[in-house]
DNA sequence: TCGGGTTACGCTTGCCGTAAGTATC
DNA sequence: GATACTTACGGCAAGCGTAACCCGA
């Protein structure tokens, strides 16, 4: 599985459009329509169908969705996780300078 | 996050040396060494320390596992979710095939 | 006619494999 | 000396951006 297309059809199925999730991505349209293209047919399962001007996601990308959001929401847990432990490492220092601060 | 060195990262964990990981993966030693140092200096936090004439997790390495194994349990579930997609699919043609015998 | 999505195409970045090096048993 | 991990380096595929095109309101 290419979580990274995932991580793009997850913004694009949060956003409800590939315009607003390329702006999130910082990433072009035509960049993320390749990825969710070729993640369909990795899959070959449909994820979006057009909709008017833009586009909606299919039964089997509702669900998908749904999983998607599942999985980076772990991920955010683990980012949350990285950071804490930059904190930690951060408060280490904030034990050690009244001790230091004597000295510099 | 970079979910492809993290995955790598969680074989390593799994099978607790980077030669089985490697072999599962069918990705050679030296490139699972780059991914994990790459991940490692992302996260600003070291995963693997020497051991003996293998590797160990650190501290934060054992937590980052279980994070890990969260993650892509879910991602198995996305997978056997496409693959009961195909499954049910499949299973139109089952429901098919009886009302099409006649004809062929 | 305009907003949004897709296709075409060239370029850059990132990932991988091979070969050589280092360390532990 | 053998096993396991790491560093160095060149090649290739994957991903991106720009430009042009298509479609529905």
């Amino acid at each position: 599985m290419n979580l990274h297309a995932l991580r793009l059809f997850h913004t694009i199925a949060s956003t409800g459009n590939v315009t607003r999730a390329s702006e999130l991505l910082n990433i072009s349209q035509p960049a993320i329509t390749a990825q969710i293209k070729k993640l369909e047919k990795e899959l070959s399962i449909p994820l979006l169908k057009p909709s008017g001007r833009g586009i909606a996601l299919t039964d089997a990308g509702e669900k998908m969705a749904l999983l998607a959001k599942r999985l980076f929401a772990v991920e955010q847990q683990i980012d949350q996780f990285c950071h804490e432990y930059s904190t930690a490492r951060t408060d280490i220092f904030d034990w050690l300078r009244p001790i230091c601060r004597p000295s510099f």
